[in-house]
DNA sequence: GTCTATAGTCGGATAGAC
DNA sequence: GTCTATCCGACTATAGAC
């Protein structure tokens, strides 16, 4: 193996440009989902990221590119967090005819782990609001971040749902439900400050966590459950 | 009956001063939900509303004291929305024990207001984004909101759920499990940009509205229903 | 690639006539 | 109370030295 190989192996030494790229896209994830587009400025984003203020129209051409490049870096950490489970679940419904057992398993795999990225990780926390912020005000991020994980992972959860409601998969009721489900995960997010106050919370630890997913699994448990 | 008693009775004719508050709060409900607070402009509020740029800092001292002016006005629209649904519930928890029958029909009842609300009411959309706005960046008006809807509401909400779940009040799996079933309803504002798509609508007609309230109640009852 | 300096724009707030 | 005109600060983007 070449030296050249080995480095093409490992994580390559960036150059010093990349790096200051690297490490403003990082702060925009932060700057941008605390105080949104027009709130956050240039001076806040590079003071962030320890470079300068025209390094930003340099590496991103402008403002609005950094944004963007934020919204793309988004998507390929989502996408890197959620495609285990969700090549799992597109392995299972192409081989065979799914049982309810299984697809039981793989819905409450899916939405342990969808839970713990939306509420548990304190990174995921930018990307919640980035993304939040991108819904009230759709822009070409939100169509970057619809296309590049929303619509690939609503389509999983929304076939395991149909197979468990009994129902054809493009009943919009099935389609519905499933994002009354996704709500009662995403709202301790989107109304997370007012949740934390109710409930008394400072903060959702590792514990609190587990207790909401408990919950949300009964009453997925409860909602799919077959009429009786 | 003198005139002028008939005119205290009857909408009183707005000065010309009043006139111009009224329609600069009713711009900036728009305008803020739309835009945020930094992504508004005072030339915008104040076109919107048609009225000269210098009136925000006659009547509001600044665009912040306009900002929170819109923000008291929700509180009053709100209260007098949920107030009847709310003061109903209030008295039946005062008065006697409510049955399981009961507690679940009020149940019923401030969850479909509250959902027509969020979801239907195109007036409240508006209201809606200012208050997710805010959460995502809480303030001032954050406490005016707080406290001047969501803990009445949120208090009443949680009492009839602990007597369906059979739950201590204080209990915080029940107040969690309200999150929950709020997330649902929420969901289709914080995520409605995704929803609308995901479920290929346009928007969110009466016809819809219905389905949605369909499934939330059905999913509702499941989750509140006895262990057998 | 990174820096300083600055151009050019737009924002919120004010002054003062009416 | 309402208007026009204007100030002043903050912003994004660029130019050009290093």
């Amino acid at each position: 193996m070449t030296i050249q190989a080995a480095k093409r192996e490992t994580i390559p030494a960036p150059s010093r440009g990349e790096d200051t790229r690297q490490r403003l896209i990082e702060a925009a994830l932060e700057i941008f989902a605390a105080y949104g587009f027009e709130g956050a400025s240039t001076r806040m984003l590079a003071d962030r990221a320890g470079a300068n203020l025209a390094a930003i129209p340099y590496h991103f051409g402008s403002k609005e590119g950094l944004y963007l490049a934020a919204a793309h870096s988004i998507v390929e950490a989502a996408e890197s967090e959620m495609s285990p489970v969700i090549g799992k679940i597109e392995r299972a419904l192409a081989q065979r005819k799914l049982d309810r057992d299984a697809a039981a398993a793989l819905l409450h795999e899916l939405l342990e782990r969808f839970s713990a990225l939306v509420i548990g990780s304190p990174q995921a926390d930018s990307w919640s609001r980035f993304v939040l912020r991108e819904q009230l005000q759709p822009g070409a991020a939100f169509e970057i971040i619809f296309e590049g994980i929303m619509r690939k992972n609503a389509r999983a959860f929304t076939k395991l749902l149909a197979i468990l409601l009994k129902r054809p998969e493009g009943d919009p009721r099935v389609a519905v439900r499933a994002q009354t489900i996704l709500g009662e995960i995403l709202v301790f997010h989107s109304s997370g400050t007012a949740a934390l106050r109710l409930l008394g919370w400072k903060e959702f630890s590792a514990a609190r966590l587990k207790v909401i997913q408990a919950i949300l699994r009964e009453n997925v448990d409860r909602i799919v459950a077959p009429v009786k």
